[in-house]
DNA sequence: GGACGAACTGACGGGTCAGTCAGTAGGGTG
DNA sequence: CACCCTACTGACTGACCCGTCAGTTCGTCC
């Protein structure tokens, strides 16, 4: 059944999110949904298709949710917060966790690396859109927005590993500040 | 021996870079010298003690390597160029590797947590004191010179993960061309 | 009601690997 | 020479965990 292969995914997201994507194992997936480990076998044929189909799975979930958030529309400038404001560390914190340990496995493992790869990018073009939308109708002015929104993108990228990976000298505020002054640099 | 010890810690370091810090087995770094699995125990107590160990001590010759450069001394202009490039995946593409995967080491484990955060706030410390210098002598003009290190490193720091994680669109050249607009930025 | 197949169980095989330990080698010292 | 201590070996153990498989349950269709 299609609704036991979904539970599975999402239970092993949840796995993954807690116990980290190395450290994840079968047993502890079918052990959340109380089911055994034979029947997680029965729908994924390895471990690794498993987290790599749950890994997908996850980070189109946000994506989707993202745009039907930008679909409701709203000016240039409020579709550019709410962009910048779904990127961020807070609001999504163990998403991020997740996707910090998603670079990392794409470096060994071709379907992880297809899936930052294409979720990387399709992040960068709902924010290069919005650019390109507000420079259209004059709200901001961008020398070019599909340079800026991977600047903005790379730079939140690089604040959250500071934020969520070690948590040193920037926090909340100063990563908000941070990106606060890059934006406005960008969109003059 | 203490020559010894450090013999183990390069061999670990070499074996994370070529299989990932995952998969680096106590086997793997003692056939890489020809000795006993029980040596290796004999100098560390345990694995993850032995890598975390390790991969400071790689950290750690990088950024002694950095320092020794700048402080060779230059112009503030030349001095920028000698840090940003150190910072690029082009040079030195296997310890970015490395560095991504410490990101997401350190998110479970304590002491890859303070080694990431020593290291990339030592990191950003050369960056910020390049362009104070280049403020105070009046080659350059930013608002605030620690605000744009972070900004420049984070951005780095999120375009190689483009690069060497996935590969995606954004390749050598772009990087370079993305980094070279915001530094200027930057700097004025 | 019997045949069939999809969903599911749980025990088990087999491979991997960290860490242990009894014992060896060899240089230094009294 | 005898003693000792550091460096070192390699076989072994015990734990872990993925993936398999024989067998069970249950709904459905002839």
């Amino acid at each position: 059944m299609e609704k036991r292969r979904i539970q599975i995914l999402e239970a092993a997201c949840t796995v993954m999110s807690e116990q980290g994507i190395a450290a994840t194992r079968v047993g502890d997936v079918a052990k959340h949904l109380g089911i055994s480990t034979g029947l997680v076998h029965y729908h994924f044929d390895t471990k690794d298709e498993l987290l790599a189909a749950a890994f997908r799975h996850a980070a189109e979930k946000e994506l989707t949710a993202l745009r039907l958030l930008v679909d409701a529309g709203g000016t240039p400038r409020e579709l550019l917060d709410i962009v910048i404001n779904n990127f961020f560390p807070a609001s999504g914190f163990s998403s991020w966790r997740l996707w910090i340990e998603g670079w990392a496995v794409a470096l060994r493992s071709e379907s992880f690396r297809r899936t930052v790869m294409e979720l990387d990018e399709a992040w960068v073009e709902v924010l290069a859109d919005t650019l390109t939308d507000g420079v259209a109708s004059g709200d901001f002015s961008c020398v070019d927005p599909r340079d800026s929104a991977w600047r903005l993108a790379c730079l939140i990228e690089g604040l959250a590993i500071q934020q969520v990976a070690h948590g040193g000298v920037i926090n909340d505020v100063e990563t908000r500040r941070l990106v606060a002054d890059a934006v406005e640099a960008e969109i003059g």
